[in-house]
RNA sequence: GGCGCGGUGGCAGAGUGGUUAUGCAGCGGACUGCAACUCCGUGUACGCCGGUUCGAUUCCGACCCGCGCCUCCA
């Protein structure tokens, strides 16, 4: 077996994988902030690291795996003023709404969601450990900021000078900070704003600093992974690098991981630009689990451009997958074979879930080959080589005949298929084949397809 | 401007110092009443220019192009 290699975004190359805790893995991930539904590129953070914990765990490690939401912030406010609701009532809507799209699309639950507002207290406690330690100060108007110039590592992670920080920024005259690349750990707020009480003023956490108070109460001062969507890195993730080990004087994360952008149309798919696809829109169009192997076949670091063309094409591949096992009872007591191996060696190597895509479809031509040849029992096995790596991926979970024929309750029923079906077949028998053409036909125009083979004939939806 | 990532066959997308993944689409054949499904066969691609090498798509350098971050954003 080898050892897993994974993409450092601190030292921005492979490296081999190795816990702080013997089979243990400690990994936190930058989650939802809940103002509005889930769009595909957070899609691909949720799939990317349900698929390495997935992973993980398939290669024997125990997981913990921390997911935040961020369930107090400015858009959050701003969102519910517009709305006119209390921003609770706008929180707890969106976080049952990320559930179900999640779980639509197999992300299995993290082992803790932990909730920013939650966690007042340990981040007022990480930040007066902060000033303290003379790494953050309190403005006038009861405003706290870190001080970015005394964290001598400050840029290690986004690989950016203080200089270049301080000279890019906006003068803004009005400005409480000492230098313009000192961040907020503490917003004091405005009158009739939401706000808990703290030693410097009624007021809010900055959005950094939620993140290290939970990561490091549920997983300690120094972790193993953390990851985040590709806009993370710079300035939150580092931000959150410099309060962590300032205030606990250890190093906070071993390695990091980023995902890659989702675009659209040539542009970074992103709720700034408003061109997003939220999961649902697409879910009305495609099923989940398309849409899920639409963004395991690229490398989780990868870009990927979200089109009509790419989504049919997963459609189309995954139909591949789940045919060859229609119909089989896979067997998944089968021993490990060279299929494994290599399903092993790919998934190894920084996750390359596209590699490993070859590998299902591999597996897929050895069980169509099997089922030709009349070998049930090495079909059978084969199907559950399938199984077992498609679950690795979060794929191929489902009964095929669900795959298949699930639809909604204005398609065609069942009953009535399989009774066309029927129909279709007494007029072959009586060499009608005007009549099961036309049958056939009709079926097709209602979006079911059917497979004939020596067993009889199947039917799917389009 | 600073920092970073990438340019692979019709499309999507892995990978490798020499034997050219995989999927979709296409083409030929088998199967079929005809199709579909499936099977067999078929496609010699790696931005440009140099360098290293017996040999580079793969290593090094320059260049061109695209993208991301530098502001809230997964």
């Amino acid at each position: 077996m080898t050892e897993i290699q994974l993409h450092n975004t601190l030292t921005q190359r492979k490296e081999p994988f190795r816990p702080i805790d013997d089979g243990k893995v400690r990994i936190y991930v930058c989650g939802m902030t809940v103002y509005d539904y889930c769009h595909l590129g957070h899609a691909r953070v949720l799939v990317a690291f349900d698929v390495i914990t997935r992973y993980l765990r398939h290669r024997g490690y125990d997981v913990t795996y921390i997911r935040n939401i961020t369930d107090v912030d400015d858009k959050i406010l701003r969102r519910a003023e517009e709305n006119g609701e209390d921003f609770l009532v706008l929180t707890e809507r969106m976080i049952a709404a990320m559930h179900e799209d999640e779980a639509a699309l197999g992300v299995l639950r993290p082992t803790e969601e932990p909730r920013a507002t939650d966690y007042i207290r340990e981040m007022i406690a990480m930040i007066e450990t902060l000033i303290e330690k003379g790494a953050a100060y309190v403005a006038d108007n009861g405003d706290v900021y870190f001080a970015v110039a005394s964290f001598d590592g400050y840029g290690k992670l986004s690989k950016k000078k203080l200089e270049d920080l301080i000279a890019g920024a906006r003068v803004d005259v009005s400005d409480v900070k000492h230098s313009p690349a000192d961040f907020a750990l503490w917003k004091a707020a405005g009158p009739g704003e939401v706000s808990w009480p703290s030693p410097w003023s009624n007021g809010r956490p900055g959005w950094h600093i939620e993140c290290s108070a939970m990561s490091t109460t549920r997983l300690g001062n120094h972790f193993d992974i953390h990851g985040g969507g590709p806009d993370l890195l710079f300035p939150h993730h580092e931000n959150e690098i410099a309060q962590s080990e300032a205030a606990t004087g250890e190093p906070f994360v071993n390695y990091w991981m980023h995902a890659g952008a989702v675009r659209v149309d040539q542009e970074k798919m992103s709720k700034s630009l408003g061109n997003f696809f939220t999961i649902r829109e697409i879910l009305e169009t495609y099923p989940p689990e398309v849409v899920r192997y639409f963004l395991v076949s690229s490398h989780y670091r990868s870009q990927v451009d979200y089109s009509e063309d790419n989504l049919k094409e997963a459609e189309r591949a995954l139909t591949r997958l789940y045919h060859a096992i229609r119909g089989l009872t896979p067997d998944e007591t089968a021993p490990e074979g060279e299929h494994d191996r290599r399903f092993s060696e790919l998934m190894d190597d920084d996750f390359n879930t596209a590699g490993a895509m070859t590998v299902l479809h591999a597996v897929a031509s050895d069980i169509n080959q099997q089922r030709r040849d009349g070998d049930d029992t090495a079909a059978t096995r084969s199907a559950g080589v399938l199984r077992r790596l498609g679950r690795a991926l979060g794929l191929l979970e489902q009964d095929p005949e669900a795959f298949f024929q699930g639809g909604s309750d204005d398609d065609l029923s069942p009953e009535v298929i399989e009774e066309q079906i029927a129909a279709r077949a007494e007029a072959r028998r009586n060499k009608d084949f005007a009549e099961a053409d036309r049958i056939r036909d009709e079926l097709a125009e209602q979006g079911v397809i059917l497979d004939d083979s020596r067993e009889g004939t199947t039917w799917r939806r389009a």
